[in-house]
Parts: C-alpha cells; sequence; structure tokens
DNA sequence: CAGCATTTGTACGTATGTATG
DNA sequence: ACATACATACGTACAAATGCT
C-alpha cells in the first residue's frame, strides 16, 4: 500500500453546526498553513469554491472575507485571490491557537 | 429665527461614486463620534436602517459590519446593535484621521 | 484600438434559523 | 406562544478591473 502525501480534499458540511463559510475559512486557512496553497496567484476563483463545496457566493465571500480581514490574503479584481507574502506563517500562528 | 442643534440627517446618495454601505458607515460612525449615537442602547435597527436610507439588507449589514470590525458597534440577536463603551472616543480618533 | 471572457465588487431580493424579551 | 432583531444562506443582476485576442 502506497502512502502519498495527498489527502481527501476538506469538504464543507452543511449539517453541521458551524456556518459553512467558517468552515470553508477554516479549510482554506490550513491549506494556505500547510502549503498546500503557496504564496502566488493561489486561492480557487470564487466560482470554483462555490462549484467544489456546493455553497452560493454569499457564503464563499464570508469565508474569503475572513481570510482577508486575518490578512492571510489579498483579492484583486478581474485577477483574482491570493495568498500574501507573509500568509503561510500567519496561517501557522492561527492554526497553532486553535 | 431660531437656530436648533439639529441639522439634516445626514443620507446616503445612490448615485455618488462611493458605494452605499460605506457611506452608510461614515455617517453611523459620524454620529456616534458627535455623540448623537450614545453609548447603550442606539444603533436603529436594520430593517429602521433599510427604510431611512432606502437600501437593502445587505449593504446595511456590511455598513455594521465595518463598525463591527473597528469595535464601534456590538449587536446581539434578538436585542439589537449598540455603541460599544469606548465607542465614541474610537470614533472621533477614526473621524480625525478622515 | 475594440471586443470579449474572466474575476472580484456592489447591491438588490428572499427564505429560514437563532436569540431575546 | 409570539413578536422582534440579528445571523446564515441561497439566488439574481450589473459594475469595474484585468488580461487576452
Amino acid at each position: 500500500m502506497v502512502m502519498t502525501e495527498e489527502r481527501e480534499a476538506a469538504r464543507v458540511n452543511h449539517d453541521a453546526a458551524m456556518p459553512v463559510y467558517r468552515q470553508l475559512a477554516a479549510i482554506l486557512r490550513d491549506q494556505i498553513a500547510s502549503g498546500h496553497l503557496a504564496a502566488g496567484r493561489v486561492i480557487p476563483t470564487e466560482k470554483v469554491l462555490m462549484e467544489v463545496h456546493d455553497l452560493g457566493r454569499d457564503s464563499v465571500r464570508k469565508a474569503l472575507a475572513l481570510l482577508r480581514e486575518a490578512q492571510l490574503i489579498e483579492s484583486v479584481p478581474g485577477r483574482g485571490t491570493f495568498v500574501t507574502e507573509n500568509g503561510q506563517a500567519l496561517a501557522l500562528e492561527q492554526a497553532k491557537g486553535q
């Protein structure tokens, strides 16, 4: 049996107590902390996140807003959303505390 | 002619360049800074703000979210939205810088 | 240069859930 | 039980910025 670095991509649970937008924020934060999403042009588009997690745009944008407030990511209209310079470091810090 | 302390209540301009939710946030912030909205149970309900400024709930909630981030207000489900302890002081600080 | 597709931003509406009084 | 008020979550439409053709 071959062990790989791959894991099941975390998914939002629509029935969980935690709001889906917080779940998505946590998932993305962990992916940033783990380096799975690295600096540069990384975060999938809102459209992709909507499709992958079966969410409305509202929830996706709320999740990204949380990460923006935490200065893990930055968005640029017409281009996309990026992990900030020290995004991974910040995400690691925050992941520790939780 | 009698001078009063009353002034025209500032209103959102739907045709301005600045997004209406930022306009509303600025209006409320100034009202807090001026003491027109004091600590305690102050901020009008979302419903009232929607009607007074002819805005959708989205815009009203975005405006309040900005003030929450700035720690000027706090909201409690079922009760309402309140100016924080040091809300006026904070609002004054921010009003200076703008 | 114009035109087009992509992507984020703003703004509206609606429905339902949760907390308070 | 009920009304009020904020929270979550879905949807739509259009605007603005970017990059490509």
